[in-house]
DNA sequence: ATTCATAATTATTGATGCAAAATATTATCT
DNA sequence: AGATAATATTTTGCATCAATAATTATGAAT
């Protein structure tokens, strides 16, 4: 009967998710300095849990605390941006050599599936995205190692901040689905190095259609 | 005339690095819960910078928060011990990578001076630990990438958990100095590959020490 | 007219209070 | 005696309130 608001999470954390949209979306654009009192007010709620919310940016990266001046929107200059691709880059292909050495048959078959499933949305933009996605979420799922995930999810989070910066350029689809079958070779032939090599390729051709 | 406590950092900063150490000290055990009232109420404080200093280490991933349980120190079994050891050999060797490639010269005679000052404290224990420190945090700035140098601080902090597990085991003094000498090395020849590698078994030598 | 100082306004930071939720304890019933 | 239900206590989580610090604006003096 009453629609009851569980809470399956803390309103800090709903609010932080809600904060998290406006960044992305640039409608608090970087190094524009954030009203809390004003935030708080249009979402109905109070100051202390929209605190706690901008804290838990500020852990991720999004927000930079001022002392005694309050949150700002992190700015990310070139040079952060490359620094934190690198970083992903870095940390996404060891998972793929892990993965090669450590994933069970039917965690490869798996990854075969997906990509499978991405080659069918090489005319559709969006889709392909989207498995692309998920492909490398697997990858990462199937390496276990959950300080990773944490880091990889922190620092995506960061590269969205300029949003003319997918990780993904429309205009190289085809060559995203062929590095991500050279990729898939490696793995499947259980080759690390190669695995590792051919994940670092795709990330540095990434970058340069980026920039 | 009255001694103003100027506040360099906020309350929640200090009482965040109070917190701290009484976990890496295991005051506060692995596992346990915080009272985040009693430990409140002895700082002499309101909860609510207690609360904030909690989603700061939360953050970090010293604490885990609970859905209206509140938090608890992060336990780290032996997989997630080896897990974040792996995130740091991968991070701090890339970062060795990175020095070999774009450091100046000046930058290099810096390390190479920290490496006789290592090898001048083989003896004493206690200062070879600390010049060991300098030596790995001079290397992230001059590899300078502030995203990377705060998750090598965040790992850090995380293996700080588990008390018996310092990086460094007093045993292997020797072995360690002579694998920084291999390091530094393949750094003043600007060998990016050999720097990765050496640093590498350099933190694979230390995972076994300490297992 | 320009600069320095002081005052006022504004926003962050810390404290306290209250309500809701979860767990533990006790009592009652089978 | 054991199990279940109800009550009580503990603790989190959100809101309101007070105080501190910083910035800006205004006024006076050189």
């Amino acid at each position: 009967m009453s629609a009851v608001t569980l809470t399956p999470r803390a309103l800090y954390e709903e609010v932080a998710e809600l904060l998290r949209q406006r960044i992305f979306s640039s409608e608090l654009a970087p190094g524009s300095w954030i009203d809390e009192m004003r935030l708080a007010e249009e979402y109905g709620i109070s100051r202390t849990p929209m605190r706690e919310a901008l804290k838990v940016l500020a852990a991720e990266g999004l927000v930079t605390m001022k002392v005694r001046r309050g949150a700002y929107v992190t700015e990310v200059n070139e040079k952060d941006q490359r620094d934190v691709y690198h970083l992903l880059a870095l940390l996404e292909s060891d998972a793929a050599g892990v993965v090669a050495l450590s994933a069970s048959e039917a965690q490869l078959q798996d990854l075969k599936t997906l990509h499978q499933e991405l080659a069918s949305a090489v005319h559709d933009t969006e889709r392909f995205f989207e498995v692309n996605e998920r492909f490398h979420m697997r990858l990462l799922e199937i390496a276990d190692n959950r300080w990773r995930d944490q880091m990889v999810a922190d620092l995506r989070k960061v590269m969205k901040l300029n949003r003319h910066n997918s990780l993904l350029k429309s205009g190289r689809v085809e060559e995203s689905l062929s590095e991500h079958q050279a990729l898939l070779d490696a793995l499947l032939a259980r080759d690390a190095a190669a695995s590792v090599q051919r994940m670092r390729v795709h990330f540095e051709n990434g970058l340069e259609a980026a920039s």
